[in-house]
DNA sequence: TATGAATGAGTATTCATTCAT
DNA sequence: AATGAATGAATACTCATTCAT
């Protein structure tokens, strides 16, 4: 084969729309993303079908990042709030330190762009995540309501502490451990 | 310039994007959204602007609309936990009613349309929410955290709440008060 | 209503649609088309919604055009063969003065852009050349075959006849004379 | 340069050109003639400079192929009836046998690509239907009209013939002898 | 003021051709 | 020579906004 489609032109067009998507929102121009990839206008198609597929790969990429860097080192034997106290403090320090991967899938997450297979392969990115909250919410208050809708939960609080932590950085520690209090209290 | 004639034409041109928006996005054209209204292509710039400006006025109105039917009756006398579950149930009430409303906001709310006086004029409009947190938190667990994150996290969690009651709509009022009893732990 | 659209405008772009298609052929850029007519390149799409709704619209018209002057002061009592001759005289008279129709025309036809009711409209256009040659037909040596076919073999006999009526103008006459003996010979 | 290495791909690029031009016309990629050829999308331009040349070559091909077909055993002792009606049976022969050649051709002819050296090599495999008609018009009705006028109306004849029968296959053999009666009435 | 035609910049995608492998 | 990735000019069509009526 001649020159082989390059991984690393891959991920410097997927890198670049995560910039350009934060910055400009899912209107960014594709010529836009090309550029600040440093690749030509047409090749960008030749690694993405479509934007919308660009679109749904980029969100993959981002989710999975953004999972398997939450759940790294997850100390499985500790005891559960441990574990989630672990998950929630990498899940915000991913965040800061890379506030343009969360901004882009904010954008993303509402885009129409994103493939049902795409949502099936993140379900079970954060299966661990469902495990680990199924065992504490039989256990406590709120063992009456479904578990996707206690993970939303944890989700919306997460989002929005995020918001804060970034608009305030100099608090976000505190405001991360004060919300991971809160949340406890809600599920335990 | 006067404000121009009139204002059933301004109402339908907002009614009619809220219902756009939310089908379409904000990416729907502006003759799209004057058409559902009934309204010349070219009518719609004499009652706005521009596309941003009434982007920018419907969420105003939206979240104006909210916060009025949220407080409507607002039991002052009654105890603290009362008033926020009444609050909390108008808000979801409202959001059933009309589903529109609340997509279109969500859209809105990713727009980079909306102006800091707006944004002014709705935190107004949501003082006596305010008010009501203030004394619960200052009384409980949450009495260290800023009071703006406390209602963040409010608003995140309802939001959270109504996404899975519109889907499940048999459940909704379960949903709801589940909830509410979670917040309710949060917070005090 | 507001400006109304102007038949004079629809008149221009399919003018230059012609002049240009004669030039450039179908692949003709549709900017270049709105740049000939004097318009913009978004007028072009109020008064046609598509390319090929253009293409179709304009194939309609010249070959309306054509069939009205052919048909022009058809001498209805003489005898068939001097009407025939009158068709063929002026066919050929037609495509000489405006060659870009008939070279538009010759592209147009091997597009697929033509609409059944198009092919219709001129097919009615065409009725009285096929009562003409009809009558003429069924009592010469051709009444075996088929009066589309005869129609399509006077059609490919006259076109030829332009062609070199075109590229040998000084005797474009002869030619035409010769030709529709030759094809006279054929049919009675 | 010399001739490139494999005549079989070149054989295989016009082949696929054939069928691909035929389905789809001249604006068909050059990457779905590659494709159709069995061949890179980069290897079509070592065989061919340009997608015009390519045309060009095809076009020729594919009318010396039709000659070769048509003048193939004529009978040079026969009458010139004879003779005429065996290259114009053979024609028709040809066309149904490979409609796509015709379809082709039939957008080759109106392409820009087409080279005056490959018109010129075209005529010379014309040169022997020009001796033969050359003898028949010149004792007949047309024998004051130029010879490639009486070649460019046999030509149309049958072309239009082709038409009819490829849309009748049925009556092929049947419309294709009235034809060239009426051909023969028209020169004779 | 209301209308809707006019405008032209903007956009995703295609494709002939080149070039690194 | 063969491959197919890289390139970037080209193109139909859209849409916010303006303006003639």
């Amino acid at each position: 084969m001649a020159r082989p489609k390059s991984e690393d032109k891959r991920s410097a067009i997927l890198a670049a729309a995560t910039r350009v998507i934060a910055a400009q929102g899912l209107g960014a121009p594709t010529a836009a993303i090309a550029k600040a990839a440093g690749v030509s206008n047409g090749s960008l198609f030749t690694y993405f079908e479509t934007k919308h597929d660009l679109f749904d790969q980029l969100y993959l990429e981002l989710k999975v990042d953004m999972a398997s860097q939450a759940l790294a080192d997850l100390p499985a034997g500790s005891p559960p709030r441990a574990q989630v106290l672990h998950l929630w403090t990498r899940w915000l320090a991913w965040a800061r330190a890379c506030p343009e991967k969360r901004r882009a899938l904010a954008h993303l997450c509402v885009s129409d762009a994103i493939t049902p297979a795409s949502r099936q392969i993140i379900a079970a990115s954060f299966a661990q995540v469902l495990d680990l909250l199924e065992g504490i919410r039989a256990a406590g208050p709120m063992r009456g309501v479904p578990l996707p809708f206690v993970l939303s939960l944890m989700n919306a609080l997460a989002d929005a502490t995020l918001d804060f932590a970034l608009q305030d950085p100099d608090h976000a520690d505190a405001h991360g451990r004060e919300a991971f209090e809160a949340f406890w209290r809600m599920l335990s």
